[in-house]
Formats: structure tokens, sequence, C-alpha cells
DNA sequence: CTGAAAGCGCTAACAA
DNA sequence: TTGTTAGCGCTTTCAG
């Protein structure tokens, strides 16, 4: 007696459910996965007022194991700092892709990894994932050392940012075009025709940062401006003026200043204030990103949007379409980016 | 035949594990999962020759439907806007918590819900965590009914930033003492003699924002200062500057301007200083958070330090106590803030 | 020291 | 339409 029926204040089960509804576990199975055929309209009424009244949760777990999946797709980012969520760039990406995962009944599971670390990461490790996307770091070696890694879990991977590895199986690259973003930040900066331009990026070796720096110097190769690179710790907005101070006090003023981001031109102009000039009269700036809040920057900087949040989007398809189908339709997303005109250059 | 030893290139199990070594499952089991006593050495050798041999790593699943335990934690945020994690408050308890909780092996699940959507969230619906971080917003009444809707579930809860509610059976609240930061913050805009002063804030309602005003107007009151709100949609710096704008249009020039956080303080001092006013000689400003970028405004921002990573911390290693043990030691942790000297003031 | 066996909660054939 | 049943991979008694 009293062994299902009768559960002791513990969470209630399948079981606990169909003895209540008077049915069999099957049903309220079916019940539960919202399966449209194979129940009757009565039956089901009973089920789900069992479930309410007992509060019934299907465990996820159960199901995971009959149905091998995991309803969970991982995200590692890569990044020197425990801080690994500082840029607003990531922080779009992982909200547009845990938005439309959710909406699928996928979750989301975290980890911020130290560069090198990635194998000791309890995702690579020890979690169970549907798929793994993988936001890289560190030099192009490093990174394709990375996907490498993670690609050989046999799992569907998803990377963000970096070019196409060719021979990786089982994977989907997902990213926008930086480089031809910056490159029309570039042509936009030619109208002051420059003779010296600097560049401030961040010490991290993040893909974007190579393909925007790319993307300036062709640009300004062909015309014969010379681009110096200023590189410093952007997460700290002292570093990124001490840098450009340094740079200033050697090496004079240039006619532009090119920052990696919307945060590195602002701290930038502040610097060119600080010494009485004038943005854009004497110094041109230019960003990247566009993020809301990059729009209070005095003067309004031409910068470039960036779309993080549509990366993430954009992955979470790719992922969901992945699963069901068993392939990659597609393995590369390139998205486009548009300039936006301030008055900073 | 070909039953199990002869796995078909799927991932190799504890079976085929057990058949190529010649023992059984049990015996396997013990050797995966380290146990010191009950397996020969000889068998141990046997055993794990046979693991290196065919790659074999231990599913998950098996091991949770066996245990009980998902080893992952979920957090919801409530926030109207998909873009859940634009905060760096935000990002930074996620990155704490993320961070610890991988540290001792455990997932985290995020999930960005809308305000009212609670109950529709897959974490909410199905059982596939050990333990869930709510980070509401909403009027009080409205994140009481969240809290409720949680802790009915059963499941150890932690609760960001807010009030404890006494009668919430098993859970535990991490916060920040923005009421006492607050008030530190006014007290230190009192040697500037103000009559009148506004403080801009967001029109989402966060039990950090309430708290900020109480510890504000509580300051303010015992000195007959004025206190005018100025709600506006912080994650818009434009929305900010219009509403400040406004205000002053409207009310003239108050002697000291509060910002509920050091972004919404420098979009203030923007509005200000395209107006010839200077700060602090004209009008005091004050900020709150002293998140690392914060330090490039001009003036640099008097503020408080806010510790959003080690409420993260902090609730991961509550969690994981919690699990362990059965209970949660300690109900309410309140984290003490600290005043950062800027020259805004 | 070792193995047989009983499930953990759930789903999906298949049978009725 | 509904129920029976056989596992998914693993851990853990308990008996040998």
């Amino acid at each position: 007696m009293a062994k299902q029926g009768e559960q002791k204040r513990s969470r209630p089960t399948i079981h606990g459910v169909a003895a209540r509804a008077g049915v069999s576990t099957a049903t309220v199975s079916k019940v539960v996965n919202g399966k449209k055929t194979g129940v009757s309209a009565e039956t089901r009424r009973r089920v789900e007022a069992a479930i309410r009244e007992m509060g019934y949760r299907p465990n996820r777990i159960g199901r995971n194991l009959r149905t091998q999946r995991h309803g969970a797709v991982g995200l590692a980012i890569v990044d020197p700092s425990p801080r690994f969520l500082a840029d607003p760039f990531t922080t779009n990406l992982v909200a547009g892709l845990s938005n439309h995962l959710s909406k699928n009944d996928f979750g989301l599971l975290l980890y911020g990894v130290l560069p090198g670390r990635l194998a000791e990461c309890s995702l690579i490790r020890i979690s169970q994932v549907d798929a793994i996307c993988l936001n890289p770091s560190g030099d192009r070696a490093e990174r394709i050392e990375s996907m490498r890694l993670v690609a050989g879990l046999g799992q569907p991977l998803v990377v963000f940012q970096d070019q196409p590895v060719p021979d990786l199986p089982d994977a989907c690259f997902v990213r926008q075009d930086d480089h031809g973003g910056s490159a029309a930040i570039a042509r936009e900066l030619l109208r002051r025709n420059p003779r010296r331009a600097a560049m401030v990026i961040t010490d991290i070796q993040w893909p974007a940062v190579e393909n925007r720096v790319a993307g300036v110097s062709e640009v300004f190769a062909d015309h014969n401006v010379t681009l110096d690179l200023i590189p410093c710790d952007e997460t700290s907005a002292v570093a990124i003026t001490d840098a450009t101070t340094r740079y200033l006090d050697r090496n004079g003023i240039p006619d532009v200043i090119v920052g990696q981001n919307d945060q590195i031109a602002i701290a930038a102009i502040q610097v060119l204030r600080s010494r009485g000039l004038r943005v854009p009269e004497d110094v041109a700036v230019s960003g990247f990103n566009a993020f809301p809040f990059t729009g209070l920057a005095v003067p309004p900087l031409t910068t470039v949007k960036s779309r993080a949040y549509e990366i993430g989007v954009t992955a979470a398809g790719a992922i969901i379409e992945r699963l069901e189908s068993g392939i990659f339709s597609e393995t590369d997303h390139l998205l486009p980016l548009e300039l936006v005109h301030g008055q900073s250059i």
C-alpha cells in the first residue's frame, strides 16, 4: 500500500499524476507534451486537473534519458577577465541567443573561461548539452585550437565572430562583417585627407579586433595613410586614456583616431579635449558598435552599428535547425554592417 | 549476439566498458566514481584500460536520473526589455554567479523573462535545475508574487536585491545596502547646503531603485531639502537627457542632481554642461555603481561602489551550501557599500 | 572483492 | 483512445 498514490511529500512524478487522474503514464505523457492526437478531450481535462492540483512539473532528466536530448545549449566565452560579460557586444549576443533559445524551449548554459583553460571547463568535461557555442579569443592559432577541442566532442558547434575553419565537421560560423564595417569607417575618414592615423585597440586578441584593424589598414594603405596601433586594456577607462596620452606625447597629434569601439573613441575624445583639441575640427575620431548608450558622446560619434543581438538570434536559429534536420544548412553566416553618421569625423 | 559488446559506433556506455573489461557495471561505476574501496588493484587497472581504449565518458544524464541532481542552477531575470543583460550591474552579478557555480561543477541556466510571464518560462514549467535564482522587478507586490510563484515550486530559491519576505520557506536573499549607500551619497551632497534636489531614476521598478530613492529622501527630508524625482528610460541616453532637459526647463536648476546610477549621472552632466553650467560649482551631481568605465566621467563622479559580482559569488556559495546541508544557514546576506570620492560634488 | 538486480522519471512502440 | 511494457545509463544495495 501507500506506495505510489500516497507519495510522501516528495515531488510528484508522472505516476502520481496518472494515478490521480485514473489513467496511464503514457496518457499523461501525451498530455504533458502537448500531443494533439491520441487523447480524448475529457481525459485530457482530467489529466490537466490532476497536474494542476498536484503542482506536477515534468522532470527533465527522465525525459532526457529517454530522448537522449538535453534541451540545453552551452556557451563558452573565452576571456582573460573573470568579468567575461563586461562588453556590451557580448551581453547583447548572449541576450539574443538566450531569448531565441528559450522561445524554443532550450536553455542556455553560460560559462566564462580563462584562455587556455577551456579543457578544464565543466561545460567540456561534464555538462551535457545538445550543442556548444564558442566565443573564442586569443590569436588565431589559439582560437583554432579551442574550436578543434570543442569540435572533438562530437557535438554541433557554433563559433562566433571568427573566420570559418574549413575542415571542422559539424560547425557553423556566425559573425558580422567587421572588416567591411571598418573599411567603411576608414573611407569616411579619408575625406579628411589624413596623413597619419592612430587606432586604439584592446590588448586582448579578439577576432573582431583583427578584422577591424585589417579593414582600416587596407583602406589606409591604398591611400598612403600611416596607421599606428595603440593597444591597451580596454576594460579600464584610465588605461585607455593613459595609452592615448602616451602616444600623443611621443608621436604628436595624428589626423584621425580610430577607436576599436565606442567606449575607446569616447575616452580618446576626452583626452583630445583635455588638450584643448577640437573634434572633429582638429582631429577626427571614429567609434564602432553604436550601442544605445554611446549615443551620448559629444560630439555624436560616427560609428558602425554592430549586430550582436542578431548574431545571437541567428546562432540560436541555426542550432534549432541543425538539431531538427541533422545538418547545418548554412555554415557561414556573415551579417553586413552599416555606417552611422555622427559628427566626430 | 552483437547486442551490448559490439556497440554500433554510438558513444560507449558503462555496459560496453564492463563487457570489455570482463567485469560488471557495478565495478565500472565504482572505478569511474573514484571509490577507494571495494575494487582490487588488478581489476581497477583492467577497467581503467578499457575506459581509455574506448574513450568512455560517463553519461551525465544517467547519473543525474539516479542521483536526482541536475547539476545546474537557473537564473530568471525579470526585465521588460529583451536586452535583459544591458545593465552592468546585472552582467557583473551573472559573471560572479556563473564563475563560482562552475568552479563547483554547476551550470548556470540563464533566462530573461518579461514581467508577468514568469510562469511561462521553461525554468518554472519544467523541473531542470537544483535551485532557482530570481532577479525580480516591478513594484513590491509584483515582485512578491514572483517570489511566491518560484517558492511554490519547492526548490531552493535565491532572490537578488529585494527585501526579505519572512514567510518564504526555502529562500535566501542576497543584496547590497543600496539604502545605506545612497544615504551616504545624500549626506555628502548636504555639504553643498542644497535647498532643492532632483533625482533621475529609471522608469522600471527595481528594488535597488526604491532603496536608493528611500536612502536619499530620508536624509534630505531630515534637512528640509526638496527632492523631485525624474523618471525616464535609462537604457536610452537620449531619453535621459530629454527627461532632464524637460525638468530643467520647467523647474529651473536644482542645487544637486542625484543619478540613480553612473550612466544617468554622466548624461545629466552632459545636459548641464551644454547649458554652460559647471559641475560641481553650479550643480553637484552624484552617481551610483562605480563600474570601471564610469571613471571616465568629467569631472570624476562621486559615487558608490556596487558589489554586483560579489552578490553573484555570495549567492553561488549559499546555493552550494544549501544543496549540501539541506538548509540555508543564512537567509539574508546584506553587503555594505562604500562611497567613492570623486569631484562631482 | 565482485556481480545481480532494482529502479531513478520519462517516452514511444505496440497491443488491446 | 488507452494501457502495457521495455528500456534510456547510471548508482547502489545486497547477496555471493
